[in-house]
DNA sequence: GATGAATGAGCTTTCATTCAT
DNA sequence: GATGAATGAAAGCTCATTCAT
């Protein structure tokens, strides 16, 4: 191992973590389950080296989730136009999340069977985006008008029940038709 | 035992078949995980027993299965009015399915996650039914046209999306309150 | 394996505790400490199996002491005359001890480190053996007034201390030497 | 780090060999078992440099107690009057052996499960003090005439066969309590 | 057909030790 | 001499599955 500087020794942590965190999530999209013996052998290390970056598997199921939070509401924030219709809008947000799946696709339901499920304070999920464009689209009277969060919990709810769906039946989710089909479904229930 | 004549042992076979996968859903209906050890010991009889009735756990977690959907399309047959309209038999499949799944929170998703699913063949579905409402619905002018293939799948996914969601947050369904949400924008989504 | 009737059954259950518990208890007096993987191939079984019988390893390390316990009791019993004179009946309390001690050397250290000391309500322990030895002697005029707590504790400290001393040393207790020194300094620290 | 000169570095390995088994038996009183990493964290260097100065652990353990030796021979000439009479030495040199117990309970325990004790040529050991004391009692005529030797391991092997006994129910010794109880016992079985 | 004791691969986690820099 | 990331053997424990009776 290199002598690290300071800031060399952050960044291999960071990197260390992150190809660790990717591995898993990839393994994962595979399998449904990785268990602490493969992942190691897949990253090339030794198994307790995991455990030098993540104190037990849960904190590193609890880092590939924040991982993929952080890189979704990124990509977001990024290509969801801020001035464009609510319906466009969200058809955005519904394409990010069909690519999302298509990538990780058993991830979210593990992560969900060992982890209770608490919203960090003061870190933006894309949940937050899509209750942002929800409540645009009652203010421009584009759409009807509604409680927000249930609003919000309706459309994800719709979404995460196909993509169960399709890990079910191991199939990826064709982006353009699925969000046709969704898209045909969903505006009708939100639009006035 | 008696000795059993050849009709009898079927049905021996058949009953015997039927209470392990009951208890099998009880249990699981509670815990969300069910050790063949526990099952053996709930239903009463030596773990090898299971073996001879069930070839491997995942066949009985497929057969647990089998017997809820016999059990739902039974339900379903004999308490939605075949006369009512649309709307309402829509809304009754809705509050079986919400009944259903307060009782068994977790055997779907472990039977998803082990089990591909595979439709049988020439067996009653609740979705078969679900895709009969809708199928009269467009054919009496109340929903608009549509696929109705597409049209249930996306019924079915946005309740067991909810129903995902609650059991992440280990919530029970209101029965009332998870209707009425449900019927709010799904009849928006189906009806003309 | 043999189809075992209820009482068969109870025998061959009480052998394979009692079978599992002997070889921990010799492993053990020899090297401190025993894996399970080490005592489940000492024994001839999978590790599993030591699992069918003890729920863990804390429950076998319980049940070796409970075991030597019942012994010495028995032994204590048996073999101390109860009309001896005190002084008399102590020195048999003690051979046996070091006997014991002899047999089972490092078990006590580990038990002792793992487990909370909970004398067990009911049950007869060296100790009380003891503590009746010398409440006797004090009763008889035999010994000087003392309070018996105090008195039995002082007599098994310098005991146990002793044999942490031979243990550490990893040396054996000649019993006749050990015998006539402890005797030498105990009777004096007890009689009038 | 200075360029240090041969003996400034002989010094300065000393210095960080005291630093290290300080600290080892500060964080052992509090825990009963320490973990390299910790050890290395609190002495604020890295692990890699611990093994710079101790081959391994059980060498560690070893130079701990060799320090301890020498803070308590340092202790006990510097504090039994030379002149007193002998049971007043004895009696301090008891008091010393429990206020030491008091402050590194859990050290002396694991230092015996993992090191067969061989005593170190040409150093005073408390034991020694001890046995001095004794054979001072028994010229001055106040001890009756025993085997030094075995004198000093009773007594030591009482009071270490009670402080085991602390260890193990997870009490503090009472200095004064005892102090009076062992003396009560221990005068008799030494005195004429 | 029923039994249940035995199995053993598999899991997560710990930690003393090494060694390239 | 100092570093600390990497190591991997070893631990305790689980549980679906088998098979001799």
């Amino acid at each position: 191992m290199p002598r690290l500087t300071p800031e060399n020794k952050e960044l291999h942590t960071a990197e260390m973590r992150e190809k660790i965190c990717r591995t898993f999530a990839e393994l994962f999209a595979v399998d449904g389950e990785v268990s602490m013996d493969r992942l190691a052998e897949t990253v090339g290390v030794a198994k307790g080296t995991i455990y030098n970056y993540f104190k037990d598997k849960s904190e590193l199921i609890t880092a590939v989730m924040e991982t993929r939070r952080v890189i979704m509401v990124e990509l977001m924030e990024r290509t969801i136009p801020p001035d464009a219709p609510p319906e466009e809008q969200l058809g955005s947000f519904i394409r990010i999340m069909i690519d999302d799946f298509n990538r990780h696709r058993h991830l979210r339901t593990e992560y969900l069977r060992n982890n209770p499920v608490r919203p960090v304070p003061g870190k933006i999920r894309p949940g937050d985006i899509l209750k942002r464009i929800i409540r645009r689209g009652i203010d421009l009277g584009v759409f009807r008008e509604n409680d927000v969060e249930e609003t919000a919990l309706f459309v994800f709810c719709s979404l995460t029940g196909k993509f169960r769906y399709l890990l079910l039946r191991n199939r990826d989710a064709d982006p353009e038709t699925e969000y046709r089909i969704i898209m045909h479904f969903l505006l009708p229930a939100l639009k006035k």
